[in-house]
DNA sequence: GAACAATGTTCCGTATAGTGGAACAAAAAC
DNA sequence: GTTTTTGTTCCACTATACGGAACATTGTTC
């Protein structure tokens, strides 16, 4: 459907951009007429998606887009019962709290509460995070559904594996571990300098549904955790899950 | 343009739902034939703004608008620094803390820090405030630019005023008393039972960008608030503008 | 201050591309 | 097992979106 695609095209692309855009540069950009490109903004514009700037006559994203992304993120969430856990986890230890799910077998970022500390760091809501590179996907590994796996074989996702089932590979022996001891870090891994400290949640039946993870600075959060955090973080996992209907044994 | 049009409105009406939807359920209610409603479905799933739920085959929506939303959010924001300034407001009030901003020339609230009582209030970012039944849109009406009084008379837009112009109206003895104290109040106005004290954020050259507000029941934000209270508020705006380039003298 | 080069916007003929009825397959309800 | 739902495909018709060219406004340059 091609007019309906350059319409969702011309609005992504206002969004990702940082600044207003004019008609004419839109329309290069985009391989377009300018008639075009004019014509779907004010399609845009009828809805509020897209308006347009008083002073200079260019084109930026309306409210519309805040709205139902707002609207969205209590969609996706792990009920409000998270947020008041993952507040106190961030009071506890001092650092950011994520909060990931799984959607469509990817595993994103849906929840941030920002950490107290001076330099805030940003893991937008909807990053889709590594499966092997990162706390949240390792732990989606280890504990998600065995289909998670076999993704890893797909471009661009991890390190290829030498046979498809050897359970006596390296990564493999990773997720035992994960699975013994209910955690998950990737100190360095994602941005360096960075480590995280995630544990699975659960569902009813013990349903996997994500992973919460503390996001710090290596000074704070060592690749090796002290007993002290690591209980902090599984402990927090396991109240979001109780408050979703599994009571680990 | 029609098929753009249907599209948008798609989006729309999947984002605002709180469940997946069916197509011959939403090709009904939006007057549509099934096929039409199952193509756009389809780009619309192209460019990940929409998903088909595995088991039931309906439709929701993507991360996409996810994404785009939280990416508008730093876009509308009046940078980050006015954040720690919210969180810290919140700390020491104890009240959850909200953000507006003029986005053609209404008051929408663009940010907000949950405040740490057991019922949290929600004003999810992207509502858009009353001109003269909040406190936000007072603030705005006292400090923002003249023709935004212009459009109380506008339908759905607070009470009617007999004549245009009359400086000596009680609206006009309002905003002139928020101009003299530098806040506003509004008890039991937007819901009752719920107050909110906002005092204005002025950038570069004086110019007014918004307002911040601590929001909570009256019974912890009293109509007349408390002289603490309210510096706090006013306190937390004026360190925001001075991150903005302005510095009150 | 006049000539210029940008911008966003409108007009309009043409051919593409989107609409919706009817038929299809595959589940869910009875 | 039958019936009624669901999502999906096929296809002919016509409405409709495309883009070249001309327009109206702005800001720039000499």
């Amino acid at each position: 459907m091609q007019a309906s695609d350059i319409t969702l095209r011309l609005l992504e692309r206002l969004a990702l951009e940082s600044a207003p855009c004019g008609v004419t540069e839109l329309a290069e950009s985009m391989g377009l007429a300018k008639t075009t490109v004019h014509r779907h903004l004010r399609t845009l514009q009828g809805r509020e998606f897209v308006r347009q700037e008083a002073g200079t006559q260019r084109y930026e994203p309306g409210i519309k887009l805040l709205q139902l992304g707002e609207r969205l993120r209590e969609r996706f969430s792990l009920g409000r019962a998270s947020r008041e856990v993952m507040q106190a986890l961030r009071d506890s230890s001092g650092q950011a709290v994520t909060l990931s799910t799984l959607i469509d077998e990817r595993v994103i970022v849906i929840d941030l509460v920002q950490g107290h500390s001076v330099i805030e760091f940003g893991i937008r809501p909807g990053t889709e995070m590594k499966l092997d590179v990162s706390a949240h996907g390792r732990v989606a590994l280890a504990y998600g559904p065995p289909a998670l796996r076999s993704r890893l074989h797909e471009p661009g996702h991890g390190r290829k594996r030498a046979t498809a089932d050897d359970a006596s590979s390296p990564l493999d022996r990773q997720l035992s571990a994960i699975r013994r001891q209910g955690w998950a870090t990737a100190a360095n891994e994602v941005v360096f300098g960075i480590n995280a400290l995630a544990a699975p949640v659960f569902g009813f039946g013990g349903r996997f549904l994500g992973a919460v993870a503390i996001v710090g600075s290596i000074q704070y959060i060592p690749a090796r955790p002290a007993r002290a955090q690591i209980d902090q973080v599984t402990e927090a996992a396991a109240a979001i899950s109780s408050h979703l209907g599994w009571r680990a044994h």
